[in-house]
DNA sequence: CACTTATGAATGAAGG
DNA sequence: CCTTCATTCATAAGTG
């Protein structure tokens, strides 16, 4: 197709025009292009320390939405003031440590479900506690007592000394080296995101069709006038 | 000003001409638009989550990035061939454990033969898994959550129960209603990153003029053509 | 302050 | 499905 010189001046008129009213909802101005460029880069950039902020977490395993590391954020209070706290651990007083250690002592077997009862009943008396601590209690009691059972007698040969828990100085955690894991996350960004492989991290931005998704778009949309 | 009807209709026809030849690099079309709405809702999705990660982390008043420096990368996912650690335990790793909390949270019962077989296949692309494994998970995800609704109905005295096994069935991602924090995240991502407020999280954005930055960018506009 | 120990808690797996 | 075990995390407290 030819165009002569008038008639493209003149729809380069038309469309400034359409531009500057508004009108043509599929072109932007140079300024608003170089705004979307910039947010783009921005959430490239923040989307980046998204993905090494997600695989430093995750490899604690317990990256379960609401957990994170040793943190809670409670969901009753993930509203506004988003109360994100410190886990706190129980710790029984002397007190029920003591009894704990009685019944221990005494117990044959395992505690059991209505025994945890009574005992975190009765703990209750001298502190806070719960039955999940009562339970963990013995269960971890009985455990280590086994273990160093264990321990001490089979001390002659270094074959089971391989025990974890006290051996934990030399840890495995201590970054096995990947240096190109963190040259490559920016290429995974890209290669991530912006493809429609099957890839797992896609759960991540699961929710591009979501209502609020959408409102973000539309939101940055009418922003930028891109709907018109 | 005023156009006439024929001049619009052949700024029109010239703009279509410039959108075809990819001439005019300000002009997108309808497909272009739809990919970059899905990409910048994606991206704001995902930074969504950063936000969030970010207050939780930034919580710990000793959060100056050494954090990360103490996590260590996934082994199972860093890199393909090095095994640094023989687990002998089977760890799902975050892909997976997202996969299997969302089914989790659908299936109304237990996954029977059959359907464990197919998570375990889908799984199976996002690292190693067996049936057991995914047999075991979901006996163990139902047994839990179990008892820590027992637990927190049982007794009364609530408040700073140290609850453990498992975090509330219905909170996560699901999230029917209460969303004011999520809908509130978008505001924030655009408040936050696209403004020069002197906000802590800056320091996150900085690079959105950085090489790797621009670059990003680039990649994006090529592929867009924005640049011409 | 770095390092170790003690311990509450989390979780995959096994037994019944 | 329930209970129990074994292992591993994460962290506070103790120690040099």
């Amino acid at each position: 197709m030819e165009w002569e010189n008038q008639e493209m001046q003149q729809a380069e008129e038309y469309l400034q025009f359409q531009i500057q009213n508004g009108l043509c909802g599929k072109v932007m101005t140079d300024v608003q292009v170089e705004e979307l460029r910039k947010q783009i880069v921005a959430y490239a950039a923040i989307s980046e320390q998204l993905v090494e902020l997600h695989k430093s977490m995750s490899a604690h395993h317990d990256f379960t939405g609401m957990r994170l590391g040793n943190l809670y954020c409670d969901p009753l209070s993930a509203s506004i003031g988003h109360k994100i706290t410190a886990r706190q651990r129980w710790t029984p007083t002397p007190l029920q440590l003591q009894i704990l250690e009685n019944i221990y002592e005494q117990g044959t077997g395992t505690p059991g479900k209505q025994k945890i009862k009574e005992i975190a009943s009765e703990l209750a008396q001298h502190g806070q506690i719960s039955e999940t601590n009562v339970y963990n209690w013995f269960q971890n009691r009985r455990a280590r007592s086994k273990r160093k059972l264990q321990a001490s007698t089979g001390s002659g040969n270094g074959e089971s000394e391989a025990r974890s828990e006290d051996v934990g100085t030399k840890d495995k955690r201590t970054k096995p080296a990947g240096s190109d894991f963190v040259d490559n996350i920016a290429n995974r960004v890209e290669s991530f995101y912006f493809q429609n492989s099957e890839s797992g991290i896609d759960q991540l931005i699961g929710k591009v069709e979501s209502s609020r998704g959408y409102d973000s778009y539309t939101n940055l949309a009418e922003q930028y006038g891109l709907l018109g």
